[in-house]
DNA sequence: CGATGCGTTGATAACTTTCAAATTTAGTGG
DNA sequence: CCACTAAATTTGAAAGTTATCAACGCATCG
């Protein structure tokens, strides 16, 4: 499931200078994300890398510049729970205790601001609007995470349709959407098959709700109407 | 879905003295509980009152000293997801907004601890200790609700085991749980019908691996390895 | 151009929901 | 305390949904 390579992670932090993160697109005019651009070492992991791993310590914030993560947790049965993706300007790697409870792969080539969380715990300290930021950072996880509750409950065709909606919202324009992760990746994040997650987008064009392009990862969205329905 | 009494919430605050909450059984030597016990106000609830409401200003903490308490949301759809149990000890309407995001309701007659938020940040930003509760307390409800990710994408049997599992650990001795709570109270939580709920017991019941006694809302657990895998 | 991985489609099986009804339990008034 | 009623729980049968197993198409890349 893993390269072998760069599963040393952060051990590999190179001597970058780290730099603008203005140009990915991503809006970013909060104190927590300029911090750490003043902070942080930038990294790049080639395809499928490891960033970090269930268990390691969590003694660094992640940001992304470039590219695209996933967060996962691989469950005793041997399936596979994709817990987030992160595009640019996310921040990603946020914990609450010693341990990372989940892995990060990049899905893409990416670009990654690594920061000691000791240097912004200490910031914090010093200036309220960070702490704010951390704490808003915070609530919006937890909102994230609550989502993706309700999402769970819900049956194949809500699942994707809600997905490809907030996908939409997240990094797109004019309602077409570049996806960078693989049908697989986003049958692990909605708790079904590779197989249920093709057919419900064939079902979707049949509808005439979306259309996909023959890479299949090019998906246009038709008629939202019909997808918040 | 509620009763009109009590729905008035917080601005019924009685006079009530607060009072320990020791005798409840519940664990509490935490700075943040200690501290809600001499700063709070007592309150009790009637069967399936309402204790705050979605979108209503979020200005309090809640710790529950007896009784159960489920905080939910009723969909578009008009489903309603269960979205946690709060028994004796547990403390419940932790938000990062201004607003509710969950109704809570009390599933018994409970008395709940009411403690004004600004109150415990003040209390937060004077004691490292309290802040550092809230800190873990929050980390404990990320958790929470992650592990609920992981429980929802497994199947009906799983889920209710797990479940089973959980409130043995939460709040049972001896291998036998009293549930304060309605089958469709479970189902609502667990995410699935109420009809699926009882035949899983069932199934369980007719492979050892449980007991449930006439009331229903008792239940012997008899093979722990069973219930696990 | 052939190998390989990713994506799609088909057929069938397994699981869960839905609708309906029976059974049991809890509550209430006499 | 008992009979009656309402509510909760359980069980049955059928329909609907999703997973599984299998095969095929298509694009990429050496």
């Amino acid at each position: 499931m893993h390269l072998s390579t760069h599963t040393d992670g952060i051990r590999r932090i190179s001597t970058d200078r780290p730099v603008s993160a203005s140009r990915t697109g991503a809006v970013d005019a909060d104190a927590l994300g300029q911090s750490m651009q003043l902070m942080g070492a930038m990294m790049t992991y080639p395809r499928d890398a490891e960033i970090f791993g269930e268990n390691e310590p969590a003694d660094y914030l992640y940001k992304v510049v470039s590219g695209t993560v996933r967060t996962y947790k691989i469950l005793n049965d041997g399936r596979r729970q994709v817990s987030g993706f992160y595009l640019p300007g996310d921040i990603f790697g946020l914990e609450f205790t010693d341990e990372h409870t989940l892995s990060a792969e990049a899905i893409s080539d990416a670009k990654v601001l690594v920061v000691k969380r000791s240097a912004l715990n200490a910031l914090a300290g010093r200036d309220a609007s960070v702490a704010q930021q951390f704490f808003a950072l915070t609530g919006r996880e937890l909102h994230r995470v609550q989502d993706r509750i309700l999402l769970l409950i819900k049956n194949a065709r809500e699942r994707v349709a809600s997905f490809l909606l907030e996908m939409a919202e997240r990094g797109s324009e004019n309602n077409t959407i570049e996806l960078p992760m693989s049908r697989q990746d986003i049958a692990d994040y909605l708790g079904l098959t590779i197989e249920t997650v093709c057919r419900t987008l064939s079902a979707l064009e049949t509808a005439s709700a979306i259309e996909v392009s023959a890479s299949s990862r090019r998906i246009v969205l038709r008629n939202r109407a019909a997808l918040a329905a």
